[in-house]
DNA sequence: GTCTTAATCCTTACGATGTAAAGTTTGCAA
DNA sequence: TTGCAAACTTTACATCGTAAGGATTAAGAC
């Protein structure tokens, strides 16, 4: 921690630390790599020592975020008394997520990452919340002996529907105070859909 | 159209339209003022002359890109039998003209034309597919005497549902080839689960 | 304790970008 | 014809990502 060596030490850990920071307050063009550097006090080359360019850079702080959202996934959905109402409780807890990391979330969304090989630990980190969502699905269906949708169709649509409400809220398309409850309120009508429309 | 001249006359359109092309082939990163300003023939700030910035040309791309929208909007809607399957229809539409013009989409919705002031004519040409979209589903609430949800809600969800498979598919995140179909189903589960929820 | 080595960090440099400022060419109106 | 405004060019600057090569230091071997 002592700021004067010349090895930081942490600098690959204050460069993610300091992106998250940057990133939702300049927004996701006023960070640069340089700009990094400078804010944490390093030369403009240093950040290559540990990250072989920007996208890499951006990667981890994508992960960072994936991470952070599984944390508050699980934390939500152990509290819900039905399937139901968790998956709803999801879709709202999605979008809050959203609101509350807007430039982190287009990031961990950005196309530029779309390469699995390069970015696996992205990757992995992003599975896991999708892994979560499918299983309750699966459960939810099971439950209610429904054999439509099929749980990737359902959990496809119940992820989509969120991320739609909560990408629109952030810009500007829909009131960001309402969205989450939007979430919730369409993730059971969509739900209520297949188990009424399944029954005719 | 001649090339030679010191005028060239049509560059604004020209500017536009070669903006279209490079953004769909080059993605956005690839597509600048410089770059564009070659590619018509003319020199780096000639731009400037028909656009205060880059943003400002871009906001004309994005227009563009929201009348093409309300075009094929309409062209669709007009066809179905009942409202129901106008407003499925209408999501489906809307997941393949996101896949027909990934990069163009990503720019209409870019958030960085929020200001309303400065953007008037695209954010003009962004509410009329908003509105059409509006009074079908306020037409269909009417027909089904359904007093939830609110027009507004209803078809705010509609439309997050489309803009959220959308967007995934485009991310590789969701099947692109079953993403319109996705729409469609997903469209109908939840309008059945309005139709359904409110008669118990 | 000294030497070696590899990790960490710095300096310099290049090409590309957006755009500000000021000059040139041209069409058109008086 | 003259004059002016619009269209376009040239030049210049700050900033960015990153390539190449040099300086500093931590850590282990002897």
């Amino acid at each position: 921690m002592d700021k004067k060596s010349y090895h930081h030490g942490e600098l690959r850990a204050a460069l993610i630390h300091a992106a998250l920071d940057m990133l939702e307050q300049d927004g996701p063009d006023g960070l640069s790599l340089r700009g990094l550097a400078r804010a944490v006090g390093v030369s403009s080359m240093a950040p290559y020592h540990h990250f072989a360019d920007r996208a890499e850079l951006l990667a981890a702080v994508a992960t960072e975020g994936f991470e952070r959202l599984q944390i508050r996934k699980q934390d939500i959905q152990a509290i819900q008394p039905s399937l139901r109402e968790a998956l709803a409780a999801g879709g709202a807890n999605y979008v809050r997520f959203i609101l509350d990391n807007p430039n982190l979330y287009r990031l961990m969304r950005s196309k530029e990452f779309s390469d699995r090989h390069r970015f696996s630990a992205l990757h992995r980190a992003a599975s896991a919340p999708a892994a979560t969502l499918l299983d309750l699905m699966a459960r939810f269906l099971d439950e209610q002996s429904l054999s439509s949708p099929s749980p990737i169709e359902g959990a496809q649509l119940l992820w989509a529907l969120s991320h739609g409400i909560g990408t629109l809220a952030l810009e500007g398309q829909m009131r960001a105070d309402i969205a989450p409850d939007l979430a919730y309120q369409g993730s059971l009508a969509m739900i209520d859909g297949w188990i009424a429309g399944l029954k005719g």
